[in-house]
DNA sequence: ACCGCATGCAAGCACCCACTTGCACACAAG
DNA sequence: CTTGTGTGCAAGTGGGTGCTTGCATGCGGT
């Protein structure tokens, strides 16, 4: 059955450029090649497709993790950090549509967000394990480092094409440099660095 | 010639609301009590409109300031992210709308982003001048400090209402631990703090 | 009293929208 | 061979969209 996932990933790619309402039936069925009247036997409506083809693509999305036990956080923090903003990157698109869409269609949000929560618990264990071994200070909320890494992540890579003005230079830098900064806030063992 | 602006107020709330294709002509003379003729007559046409509402209500925003020389950091920075996140808060739905409709609409790119990059330099300005001062430490990207303080900032006022679900609990909790957080990255002068 | 200007009102244009119906075809299973 | 199932095609429904036209009305300045 082929022709399912092809307007799946028709309808998905057109929300994530044209939103809601610029994905109309007729420019879903032309780009998944079939004819329009298939598009409503199949899914009954345009509502049902279109929030069926997000929760797809939130889907195949995170499972990055971060280490059970921490060891050299630095490299395991920016190895995390950079296939995260990855992820978030390739979906930017969708996930900017996602923020504006939110509030007519309140029912895409908690198919879209359940990754971002899981992975900042992520996060969070994982700090707590680092400062429960002493590798990170006893200072200091990790929920702010946390959710601060987090969010600068996410800011970078959902703006990057869009507003090229307000990221630093390069993807590589900016992640590293936003791993740095949350090390050395969360005051990464004395001087294990600089 | 009152027409006018509650022409422009009516456009900005409904493409806050609804984005650029729920923005119509008819629903904005509806709710602003003006035949839709006169909107066209006034602006010619919907684009020219929506433009033109963006551009007064990104223009009615920030000019919160950081202080020229820096004493109090903590507090100030405090005060400051207070406002600034207020701002931001107010506006999210626009902010958020256009995130998803720069894409399609470049032209809004420029007008809506202005203010956020000009907030960016002065809080840079601001930490250079304290770390000058000897106020901070000598390490640690001022950069990195000011992008993610920004986009934590950013990030907490653009989501808390639409996903309740990944924002520290109270708002002013959340600035203060982001203003914390980004005081301890930059060795705010060694033992200041706890 | 006159004029110009801003506005309202009613109607309409051509087009797009989500969605439906009825009919034809192909192909695979019994 | 028959029957069901998935699909295509053509047409149409009622409604929304940006935008225009023509005409009437009020109101302030000269």
């Amino acid at each position: 059955m082929p022709t399912r996932k092809t307007l799946l990933d028709a309808t998905a790619q057109l929300f994530a450029e044209l939103g809601w309402r610029g994905t109309t039936t007729r420019r879903i069925a032309e780009l998944a090649g079939v004819n329009e009247v298939t598009l409503f036997r199949k899914f009954g409506s345009k509502e049902s497709l279109l929030v069926e083809a997000v929760r797809c693509q939130a889907e195949g999305a995170m499972q990055d993790q971060l280490p059970a036990k921490p060891a050299d956080l630095r490299a395991e923090l920016l190895t995390w950090a950079t296939a995260h903003h990855g992820h978030l990157h390739e979906r930017s698109g969708m996930i900017r549509t996602c923020l504006a869409e939110f509030e007519e269609h309140p029912e895409l949000a908690p198919v879209a967000t359940e990754g971002a929560e899981r992975t900042m618990a992520d996060m969070l264990r994982y700090l707590g394990e680092a400062r429960r071994l002493g590798l990170i200070g006893q200072n200091g909320s990790l929920e702010a480092a946390t959710v601060m890494l987090m969010n600068a992540l996410f800011m970078d890579a959902i703006t990057r094409d869009v507003l090229p003005g307000c990221a630093l230079v390069s993807t590589g830098d900016a992640v590293a440099a936003f791993v740095d900064h949350t090390l050395r806030a969360l005051a990464l063992e004395p001087r294990a660095h600089n």
